[in-house]
RNA sequence: GGGCCGGUAGCUCAGAUGGUAGAGCACGACACUUUUAAUGUUGUGGUCGUGGGUUCGAGUCCCACCCGGCUCACCA
């Protein structure tokens, strides 16, 4: 597009329109709008396109009402959540005698219109409260603004509390004024959105639609604030580390990878922080948190989205015991914070965060091994037993793979499973008395692993060998190996404190206490493929030609 | 990536064996000044996911593809 041309659309697309304010013309109304649902000559429009601009038209009208279509500031004097939070429970007597006059703005849920009255559901942040339009109560030209309303529309009212006839909290109109207006049809008033697809792509239409998705991220919110705030309130820092790396590590997975231009590198979207927070405990960082975003190039489903958040924290002069009593403490508290309860239902479960089972790993498998011949604690350390019992080369990698096999979806109460092999825990440090595991654990809850955990590995050439053993493990072919990071080793050198970490799964934590089965119901926008055109924009530019004349 | 299930009006859903595509909500018109899934009368609304094929005839049967869900694999 040319300079002059840029100019021209500009000319054309934004001289201001002349503004009617004040004014009501009846002669407007005598006009049913729906005479122009066919005024052009060419094809028929589409049903929904057609309801489309039936709503567009009424832009026209509503600016013939002295209001604008799209308004400006309102306000309001009370929330719709504040005026149920505090008035839910007064007596219609009350409510008569004391007058309490608001002012609040929502979206038109449900409408229904009784010749010269009226009532509608305003909904704001997922809660509702209906209002009472009576046309002796407004003006004249408020009730032409009330008849033109649109399920859907944002409108601000003006009034007092009162209880109707079946006892329900609602406002007595005095003043009514547009804020937005909806132009496309809402979702089915009784069903709500149940297409699911729908519900993640447009995310905003699900949220109007259901309530309980409002309350699933209010609850999301709050699992977020309540670690937070515990955190914080032991003395850890929050900081922000890189997302785009040079090299990625922290974790056993497949990265993305994008590119910066200039400096003409590749870069890794990162698959965990933990190495650039332990290089900031190096750096006297004692006590270090992030909650961020892990991005991780792999399988989608109920319980993987590609991109997921992260509670990572490290503690200096602790270890992984230490954590252990710190993690049953977070997990209760943030239950409590946001649902009110350490005890929560999941499904048909009900689990129970004011107790933490801990078993080790080899405890679990004796335990919860399923069917006949129920190994004993000799067997588990057998190494020929392991590699009887799973078809993986080292006998640590033999029992993670049968404790996965047969505990994992045992674990339903809330479970910290402790000492894992070494191999398959290159960041961690081994127990003092036994080389071949680490001081590492995991936490379960539902069939799920919500967290990790370990005393960190802080000698430099243990680490070193570590990564090489991750480097032999890559080369025969495991992609998810470990790389080497020769600077994290450098730091290291400089003498890394003693210090636990850990890793909890924020969405995962907030699918068990929001009730969630799917991942996708705790994060507002999941990862869809991209659904193709979607043609609103010719639709505007259609309407916009015929009503607006530009 | 594999297996299973699904895609019909703007939304929620019916459509045995192949024979003119339905309901409720929403939307339009009329009535109605305390309703609440408001109500009553009435009307409009469809390329049955897309493309091929079989057939006199396909929403329905066959093939391919697209999108989604569940599940397995992988992972947290």
């Amino acid at each position: 597009m040319t300079r002059d041309e840029l100019a021209e659309l500009f000319q054309r697309e934004w001289q201001p329109s002349f503004f009617v304010v004040g004014r009501y013309d009846n002669r407007e109304r005598e006009q049913p709008l729906s005479i122009m649902k066919f005024s052009r000559e060419d094809s028929p429009l589409s049903t929904e396109q057609e309801l489309f601009d039936l709503r567009f038209s009424r832009i026209n009208a509503i600016q013939a009402l002295g209001y604008r279509a799209y308004g400006q500031r309102f306000d309001f004097s009370h929330t719709i959540p504040a005026i149920l939070a505090v008035y839910s429970a007064t007596a219609a007597e009350q409510l008569d005698s004391s007058r309490v006059p608001v002012k609040v703005a929502g979206r038109i849920q449900t409408i229904r219109r009784m010749g010269k009255a009226g009532f509608a559901h305003l909904q704001q942040s997922g809660e509702r409260l209906q209002v009472y339009v009576k046309k002796d109560l407004v003006s004249e030209r408020e009730w032409a603004l009330w008849e033109l309303l649109d399920l859907g529309d944002i409108i601000g009212v003006e009034g007092y509390l009162f209880r109707t006839r079946t006892g329900e909290l609602s406002i007595h109109v005095e003043t009514l004024t547009f804020l937005s207006k909806n132009l496309l049809g809402m979702p089915e008033k009784y069903h709500g959105l149940e297409d699911v697809e729908i519900r993640y792509r447009q995310r905003y239409l699900d949220l109007i639609a259901n309530p309980d998705v409002h309350r699933a991220f209010a609850t999301r919110a709050k699992v977020i604030a309540s670690f937070r705030r515990q955190l914080e309130a032991r003395g850890f820092i929050e900081v922000e580390t890189p997302m785009m790396q040079p090299l990625y590590g922290g974790a056993a997975a497949r990265p993305f990878v994008t590119h910066h231009n200039t400096l003409d590198i590749d870069l890794y979207l990162r698959i965990a922080p933990e190495l650039y927070l332990k290089r900031l405990v190096c750096g006297g960082m004692e006590r270090v948190f992030e909650i961020n975003r892990n991005f991780r190039n792999e399988g989608i489903s109920t319980r993987h989205n590609p991109e997921f958040t992260m509670l990572e924290f490290y503690q200096a002069y602790a270890d992984y015991r230490d954590l252990m009593d710190l993690t049953a403490e977070l997990l209760k508290n943030v239950a409590l914070d946001a649902t009110g309860s350490a005890t929560v239902p999941y499904g048909d479960l009900t689990l129970d965060f004011s107790s933490i089972r801990r078993f080790t790993m080899r405890e679990a498998v004796c335990e919860f091994w399923k069917g006949p011949d129920k190994p004993s604690m000799d067997n588990v350390r057998d190494p020929e037993w392991l590699s009887r019992h799973a078809g993986k080369l080292t006998p640590g990698e033999c029992l993670v793979d049968i404790f996965e096999r047969h505990c994992e979806e045992a674990l339903v109460q809330p479970t910290i499973i402790h000492q894992y092999p070494v191999e398959v825990s290159p960041l961690a440090k081994q127990n003092p008395d036994e080389p071949g595991m680490t001081d590492r654990f995991e936490v379960y809850a539902a069939g799920m692993e919500i967290g990790n955990a370990f005393t960190e590995l802080n000698d430099p050439d243990e680490q070193r060998r570590r990564f090489e053993m991750q480097l032999a493990m890559k080369e025969r072919g495991d992609e998810e190996a470990h790389q080497m990071d020769e600077d994290y080793l450098r730091a290291l050198c400089y003498g890394m404190p003693p210090a636990g970490g850990e890793g909890l799964g924020i969405d995962r934590i907030t699918m068990l206490l929001t009730n969630s089965k799917s991942i996708r119901d705790v994060i507002l926008f999941p990862l869809l493929r991209p659904e193709g055109p979607i043609g609103i924009a010719g639709w505007l530019r259609e309407s916009s030609a015929k009503h607006l004349g530009k």
